[in-house]
DNA sequence: AATGAATGAGCATTCATTCAT
DNA sequence: TATGAATGAATGCTCATTCAT
């Protein structure tokens, strides 16, 4: 399985040159010497620079899903599934600064670059999560009026930016386990005080 | 937006022309012809082409930040002027779509570019959603248990990524108005129906 | 006599530019800074900036041929007169670093990027050293054989060279002085001992 | 002169552009297209337009040094030494002219750009002449109070100013012989008459 | 399959010159 | 006369991609 050795190792150093200079000032070079391949070899296995990245995308929240799917398995209550998808996205991002950086920076780049890039696996990442308050809507465990499109965005994009923090190199005292909790108690219970109302 | 002078009128080429190509692929006679100025005439006034992004940023959400404060300054309640926030941002996201691209690819990039990108702007911008918190902290409407740091993030995060899918052209039926409501909706009541707990 | 003071301004700023950054890297609104008048200034005296070169050459050069024509006038011998050439070159050279800058090295460029570049001051000012050797060619003090052609080009290119040693920065113990009679030396006896034939 | 490899193609290519415009007019794809590579493969061979031509500088000297060198070893004569240099530094000068106009002209600017270019070729070969002068003071035919250090400038002084002639267009009827002749007679047996004293 | 030398299109920036004031 | 903001042509260098070996 020698081709695809070489394939995964490009993808491999990609994502790490992409994710310390960002895509623009990555250098095919860079990505072949940290593969330890030359130059030319890497057009043997992608058709140009841009399908790198289309391809560390596809590859590492590939990796991410399968994971995420086998945690929630195991799991039937969609507090706790939106729990462990909280914990486990943070907890990749945390160790897997590159990762990281690449889908904070360089996948919302690649959304404009590529008008036919849809149905893609980000998606179906992000789609997990609508699924799962779907699911806890149908248990009347999460109020019928959220509107599950709507709701999967917020709850990636506060997931997003909390980890975005990390890689800024803003300091924090929290651990991953005490920023899981607080997503979640906020998600879940809102941050009124029990016996205020809403307006 | 009048542009009576040259600085500001290259401040609003730059915005359309990096929020349509992006600023890697943005050429400064791009920026030049779309201001109606000669290309030279641009470094009169910045001094290279990251100048132009800094300046954009700065520019746009200092606006953002002063319109913003004027709405929070008639207003009491930690409840509503957290709504104003969040209807505010999406409002001008949605209709101003060329900041709304800037905002949110360009100045990520930049922060990695820029290591002493600090103390900026958006900072600004973003503090204010901590302050509204710890207003509503201490006016015993918001829990105590509700990190503001963490919260800031997750509620920025959240109305970030909600306007990221207007300008990636998915279509969504919610009006902006239906929006804020849902999110406000989730982050002050949660989304579990009120007789279920949170584990 | 306003006009013309600003014309000299210019010729000063533009000899002390060039002499520092060279012709190629000296800017027109470096001279004109240094001058303290505006860029567009110096095209109401000069038609462009080739020409401040040329007229650099001109004025200076000029002052020096006035210069060494008074001192000749005082002198027959054409021993002396050399002497008095070779001296008075030095000396200038030594002090006033910017024209000898522009000399050695403006030029010599400029010679080549003008063909019609002729008759001019410096060909004038080269010419006094072969008037001189002719001159003591009809005395019977110089050897008739010598060509006064091709003496001048040696006389003019030592001088040159010696004096081009002092602006690279090499450091030499020998005086002005010296170096005048060290130079007359040779080119009146020669280098061999009196009793050594010229092959 | 075999360009057999395309680091001596793109030397022989620079060597012919820089003495036909000059450093600064001189275009990269000018020397590009003499050389008949691409633009970027001089970047394949040298670091930048200056690194070429300091390596033009430092390639032609050499081979001039090599070959004088080598005619120098068949003699000992310090009178016939320093005939051989100034005949070998004529010839060449004369046949070529390229070499020529870049040793007299853009040899002069590059030493103000840089300011560690010492010990250079240039130097070696212009310390030849002292060598030579020093040796003839040994066997007591140069005279002891000859200054090697300031001789050595005025020798080859003389002999670039002549060369100089021969590139500016000057027409004249001597030949390289009947001048290097003349160069010599001048700096062996001084202009004077024999039977007239030096003051 | 693998290499890496060679290619050449592309672009940020500079600066001599102009001209409205 | 004098100004200096504006112009826009010009170019050194980079780097994604190719292709002969």
């Amino acid at each position: 399985m020698k081709a695809s050795n070489k394939h995964s190792k490009i993808i491999n150093a990609a994502t790490k040159v992409f994710a310390k200079k960002g895509f623009f000032n990555a250098r095919i070079s860079d990505i072949a010497k940290e593969a330890k391949v030359a130059d030319g070899t890497i057009y043997l296995y992608f058709n140009n620079k841009f399908d790198i990245l289309i391809s560390v995308f596809e590859e590492e929240i590939g990796n991410l899903i399968v994971q995420v799917e086998k945690l929630l398995a195991a799991e039937d209550d969609p507090r706790k599934m939106l729990e462990i998808f909280a914990r486990k996205h943070l907890t990749v991002m945390k160790k897997n600064k590159n990762l990281a950086e690449v889908i904070q920076i360089e996948l919302r780049q690649s959304a404009k670059l590529i008008k036919d890039y849809r149905n893609n696996k980000f998606s179906v990442y992000v789609n997990m999560i609508s699924s799962i308050i779907k699911l806890g809507q149908e248990q009347n465990i999460y109020r019928a009026s959220i509107q599950p499109g709507i709701a999967k965005r917020a709850f990636f994009g506060a997931l997003d930016e909390i980890s975005r923090m990390w890689n800024v190199g803003v300091t924090t005292k929290y651990t991953v386990e005490e920023t899981t909790q607080q997503v979640l108690d906020i998600f879940l219970c809102g941050m009124l005080e029990p016996e205020v109302s809403f307006l």
